[in-house]
RNA sequence: UACCCGGUGGUGUAAUCGGUAACACAAGAGGUUUUGGUCCUCUCGUUGGAGGUUCGAGUCCUCCCCGGGUAGCCA
């Protein structure tokens, strides 16, 4: 019976659950931490950071939120080859668009390089770790293979006087880069490689990008994440699945430091049907110039999502419907497109411009008048208004909303065919002109003046409602139309032998130069969101210029004429 | 032929101590409509397989099959 009131008592407010929640949840009702939750997000700045980690972001800053705890930023800055501080500023830029503040809690790995070098001192005290002279090399054959146990450095039984001499000149400079590395002393034929004696420090001389030349050694991910983790207090140090296998290590260390110990838990990573989610394949894109760079709107970089016309809320709407599990999971796109298009659907101001346009030419409409038509600018939020629209004898019009011979289920403009010209007149087509190939180059139409706004007053009803723009009042533009970046659903399925970029798609950009706007748009901001009546979403990109506008296609609008079209395709 | 982790409709997730498969997207069909948009309605799975325990199993047990990860001085 309680049963029932409890369970009909939750269901406005559908509480959030997945498996590390639930976990959390239990360990706060057991009191471990004080019952206190603390996260972190901890990237290495080393690339722009894509909306995989946006999943990660948000499942680390959420949690900490929803459990009245801290998520604290750490940059998991352990190897100065690859980090810069170009993108330390990115990630953070990223972060704050997204919609989460980690306030003063910014920490780096290289914050804690001094503990962490007096831990390794402590366990080479207690035996637990060794300065090892193996080349890389000889260190990679001697760990032995998945499927055959490893075997023992020559150099594992070092006393613990000669280790402690050599970690510290080590530090100090004094050998040469990779010529020797401190290993924890663990089990050379452990089922786990990572448990095969691993590197805890390489000599490596590199400019750190805080740190700058002060060390010559430094940690590896595995000996630092796990202390640093410690050292802030993190209580549950959530991670992506492929880290699974080094949590032995994780607890190891920090047993046997007899330090605090978070719980490490990972889940799985993201991946969306026709892009990828992999640093080392973005970086291929963008160095291989297949893109214009990081923050092309065809990438799943968070720059390039921004720049596409994508709102923080859709993301952080899409990331809550999709949840988190541990198994292997591709999302398909059009989810993200649908929290893409119901998210703008409800915040653009709608406008008209033409694509491909195409002149139509009223021949009963009196030469010089101009009308101001009034449109409604959001039909899903009357607080927006309306606003006036020139209209004059000549406009354009979709090339696609006029078929000299139109096809099955087509109820566009075609010779003889009456439509509704939006918030204007009901026109009825009466010929066309064509140049010498036999292109139409301009439609001919007479309209009804009773019709004014797009009423008829006698209740005859037009099948089809065309968007358009007034000839002389329009203003061009440049409309940079994007599709998917890959023609196949798993970008990373490609024929033996071939490139994996033999996928892209060579159509993810079209240009479109000759585009007409409202003139309303003249001074539409940058980053501004419009819907395009009956085609789409639209931003404005920061290469437009005052008289030479610039608009990204975000998502086009659902279109049911062309699944028609692809239908009516296939089955012929 | 090692160890770890997974396997619910086309996709992604739900399902409290085992109690009779839910939500969203997609797809298809229909309705409304001054955006072939939005909105509304309907259709589409018996939970990898085989046994077992039980009044009752997606949830427990056994065996099998399939998928992913792991052999950087990367993270």
């Amino acid at each position: 019976m309680s049963n029932h009131e409890k369970s009909t008592g939750n269901k406005e407010t559908p509480e959030r659950s997945d498996f590390i929640r639930e976990i959390i949840k239990r360990d706060v009702a057991d009191g471990k931490n004080g019952g206190k939750v603390a996260t972190r997000w901890p990237p290495e700045p080393n690339a722009y950071i894509h909306i995989g980690h946006a999943k990660a972001i948000n499942i680390n800053f959420g949690i900490a939120e929803e459990f009245s705890g801290k998520c604290n930023l750490r940059f998991d800055d352990t190897n100065p080859t690859r980090e810069e501080q170009e993108f330390v500023d990115a990630i953070k830029q990223d972060i704050r668009w997204l919609g989460f503040d980690w306030e003063e809690r910014e920490y780096y790995a290289s914050d804690y390089f001094d503990r962490l070098y007096e831990w390794a001192v402590e366990l080479i005290k207690k035996g637990k770790a060794y300065v090892c002279d193996l080349s890389a090399e000889e260190v990679s054959k001697t760990r032995g293979t998945l499927t055959t146990p490893g075997t023992h450095s020559p150099y594992r039984n070092r006393p613990v006087d000669e280790n402690l001499d050599l970690l510290e000149r080590m530090r100090a400079g004094e050998f040469p880069d990779g010529s020797r590395t401190l290993r924890a002393k663990i089990d050379m034929v452990h089922p786990n490689m990572n448990m095969r004696d691993p590197v805890m420090y390489r000599i490596l001389r590199a400019t750190h990008h805080r740190t700058g030349d002060k060390w010559c050694i430094y940690p590896t991910y595995d000996w630092a994440h796990g202390q640093s983790d410690s050292i802030e207090g993190i209580t549950h140090s959530l991670c992506s699945i492929e880290f699974e296998n080094h949590r032995p290590l994780y607890n190891w260390f920090l047993d046997e430091l007899g330090v605090h110990h978070p719980r490490q838990i990972e889940f799985a990573r993201l991946n969306i049907t026709y892009t990828v989610l992999s640093k080392r394949r973005l970086v291929e894109l963008v160095n291989g110039g297949h893109v214009e760079g990081y923050d092309d709107p065809r990438l799943p970089t968070l720059a390039g999502l921004r720049r596409r016309g994508y709102t923080p809320e859709v993301i952080r709407e899409f990331l809550a419907l999709i949840g988190v599990d541990k198994t292997d999971s591709t999302v398909d796109v059009q989810l993200l497109e649908h929290c893409l298009r119901r998210n703008l659907n409800l915040r653009s101001p709608r406008r008209m411009g033409v694509l491909r346009p195409v002149r139509l030419v009223i021949d009963n409409y009196p030469e010089g008048r101009v009308e101001e038509m009034e449109a409604v600018n959001n039909p899903e939020d009357a607080s927006a208004g309306t606003r006036a629209v020139p209209f004059s004898k000549v406009l354009y019009i979709e090339r696609d909303d006029f078929r000299e011979v139109p096809p099955p289920k087509y109820w566009r403009l075609a010779p003889g065919r009456e439509v509704r010209l939006r918030y204007a007149y009901f026109v009825t087509c009466t010929g066309v002109v064509k140049d010498d190939a036999g292109n139409v180059v301009e439609v001919h139409c007479t309209y009804d003046p009773a019709t004014k706004g797009g009423d008829a007053p006698d209740g005859r009803k037009v099948k089809a409602t065309l968007h358009w723009v007034s000839a002389e009042h329009a203003l061009q533009a440049e409309v940079r139309l994007y599709d998917h970046l890959f023609i196949k659903k798993d970008p990373t399925d490609y024929p033996e032998g071939a490139d994996w970029t033999a996928n892209l798609n060579p159509k993810s950009l079209e240009v479109i130069t000759n585009a007409r706007v409202e003139e309303s748009l003249a001074d539409a901001a940058v980053g501004s969101r419009w819907q395009f009546e009956r085609l789409g979403y639209f931003c404005v990109d920061p290469d437009s210029r005052p008289g030479a506008l610039v608009f990204n296609r975000t998502v086009t609008l659902r279109d049911t004429w062309a699944k028609i079209q692809k239908a009516q395709k296939a089955g012929k």
